[in-house]
DNA sequence: TTGTAATATAATCGC
DNA sequence: GCGATTATATTACT
């Protein structure tokens, strides 16, 4: 981290640093400020309380949780490299130790269970996204009641369908140009 | 396949069969469409001219005619419907077409792309917004500077991790509320 | 291993 | 600025 960060991160843990941001500024004139840290944690309503109360609980015991203000999503290498200052992650030699530990990691975080989607309940889906890939609340309810899926679940299946259209849209376009950069044989 | 669900998907295959979701709903027509389309123009400075040609020169080889005037970021849905002065769009005859048309479309168009912030400067900004969580333009001002950030980035930061924080702060809520009237096992 | 459901969050829109 | 959504990138599970 560079000198200047320093001087800025200093805040935040109340250090004697000299610090350019002035605490006015910081205070912008004294808004509110309303955040509780210990508030923060993350409802999965399909964990019953118990469970609920489980990872709570193993997330307070475990010093996992060091990870909560910064961003999960980063590359994973560039992740493990750096993830220098987690210790308990430094420890895991091999890469099945690493992967077990952030699949540990997972389990107490809490994911749902990966829904499996029928045949009937895709064919119907993918028809419907043919005819309109951005159903309203409405359609998606429809569609909830008709396969006996969550709302959530309906909603989430478009948007992982709509980056899948892209995806492949992009890899075409991609290979329409390269075909027409290299028109002849190669 | 249940008849329920037969009924859902004859709609991507045209058949005359009885239906229990309305055309309208599934295409979203249903909904209040509230843009002028006249007045619409969104600036992209992240995108300059040259990039702006060459998406167009893509666009050149598809069926796909380039819109220099409508904006960038809408519901596709809304923005197909409005789109009657376009010839090409017009030509697009089944809802499949124009779905096609207009998706494409969408892709084209401009969106900023996803800013990846790195660790430092996340730990800057949540240092920051411990602080204060609403910061005045100079206090972003400066932030921008020191990260190397646009001050728009940092602007969109902190909306979006107030939004985070109150999104925290209700499921915590809610799981106090949940275990409060479910205090037993089970 | 691949495909994709799930997640987190940056960006956008309309108010 | 906020609430609601969408896009995007990544993770992790089957």
């Amino acid at each position: 981290m560079s000198a200047e960060l320093q001087k800025v991160s200093c805040l935040a843990e109340n250090k004697p640093t000299a610090c350019s941001f002035s605490i006015e500024s910081i205070l912008g004139l004294d808004k509110k400020k309303d955040l509780n840290p210990a508030s923060i944690r993350t409802y999965r309503p399909w964990m019953d309380n118990s469970c609920s109360r489980e990872v709570t609980a193993h997330n307070w015991r475990l010093p996992i949780i060091r990870y909560d203000n910064i961003p999960l999503q980063v590359h994973p290498v560039k992740h493990a490299i750096e993830r220098e200052g987690d210790a308990q992650y430094e420890q895991c030699q091999t890469t099945t130790e690493r992967m077990t530990y952030k699949r540990e990691l997972s389990w107490y975080r809490g994911r749902r269970p990966r829904t499996a989607f029928t045949r009937s309940q895709i064919e119907v889906l993918e028809n419907v996204f043919r005819v309109n890939s951005y159903p309203g609340i409405d359609v998606r309810e429809e569609l909830a009641n008709k396969l006996s899926l969550d709302e959530d679940r309906i909603q989430i299946w478009f948007q992982n369908r709509r980056a899948k259209m892209k995806r492949c849209h992009r890899e075409s376009q991609f290979l329409i140009v390269k075909e027409s950069l290299t028109p002849q044989e190669q």
